[in-house]
DNA sequence: GAAATATGTCAACATGGCTGACATAATTTT
DNA sequence: AAAATTATGTCAGCCATGTTGACATATTTC
């Protein structure tokens, strides 16, 4: 079953303008609506958990981003997630109230306040992770050796060239911290 | 530069149940931060376009999925959105409203009201799609011929077992809608 | 000491989810 | 033909999470 006969659409059609990638001819259907439905339900696994804890996926981004990172600055979070500091504030501040997260003084600068999960918040934002990796999980051993590999450049490429550079370095710096040497 | 020197964590560190991805051993942290931040760039670009037209992103789905299948019935909307019917209605009836969308009454049932895109509205419809392919074809461009067909492999078995075969039926399926035999 | 920075907070508003209740028209069942 | 079901629409209100703008506080830098 999933027999693959979708469009194999990679033609492209030879249009009259053979300049930087406009877009001519049809569109790529398939991995545009792969992508939606993927990501669908891809957050949809957390988001039952979640509901349970009276959570939403704000909690859940900024949970798993402390998590990764810890002692990373509000102003570091803010420019990952890219929302303001009123909407952060506002999830941020029940994750603190509620024991999943605290927050320390900066030790050079004091204004800051370095962001850590309690031992609480680590178990959600772990628990959280593995369901996911579940999903990520059956998928790669469905279809073979080369797929993390595969998966990993097509998604990084799909990043904004400018952001590019930052996530990668974001993910290899929080591999470091949160595999103590 | 982008030089990928990610976790090569493919071990799986053999853990003690090797029954069902039970999501032992440390999570695929790079694979979801990496879906994160590729899904939050690749709908950014229509999201700058919809703001000039008063529309979010609620409108791009309700068009581009209307736009892929004339005729589909409310309620295949509404499935496939997984939305109830009045949060579909509100941007429904907007998308109607300013003349994107026009709604017929079904021919063998007249209950039903077939929704179709008309040309000011595949025009958007196809604009937002155009910068989807955009970054999406950089990205294949970038990655080398086989890398259409393992995102497309990846993607698909991202997406829940039950729904597969609908997607899968739904994506060839309007291929065909939109390419008159 | 003044200016800039990091963070927090109050208030108000917009979008787009949701539930529940109810209305209408058309079809299907009995 | 009457009754039940179905497809759609609509009103009202709630919730989560995004936004702007204004302002407060502590701390650091100039």
């Amino acid at each position: 079953m999933a027999d693959i006969i979708l469009n194999q659409d990679s033609g492209r059609a030879a249009g009259s303008d053979p300049e930087a990638v406009p877009a001519e001819g049809e569109p790529i259907w398939d991995l545009i609506e792969l992508l939606f439905f993927a990501y669908r339900d891809f957050v949809s696994d957390p988001d039952h958990v979640l509901e349970k804890f009276g959570f939403g996926r704000a909690h859940h981004r900024v949970l798993h981003f402390v998590n990764r990172n810890p002692g990373m600055k509000v102003a570091d979070l803010l420019e990952t997630l890219r929302i303001t500091k009123q909407s952060l504030g506002r999830v941020l501040k029940q994750l603190v109230d509620q024991g999943y997260v605290i927050q320390k003084e900066g030790p050079d600068d004091r204004r800051h306040r370095l962001l850590y999960v309690t031992p609480k918040g680590e178990q959600l934002a772990m628990r959280l992770a593995g369901l996911q990796t579940v999903r990520i999980g059956r998928a790669l051993a469905e279809l073979g050796s080369g797929a993390h590999d595969g998966a990993r450049a097509f998604l990084t490429t799909m990043i904004d060239a400018d952001s590019r550079e930052a996530v990668l370095r974001f993910i290899a710096r929080a591999d470091r911290a949160r595999r103590p040497r």
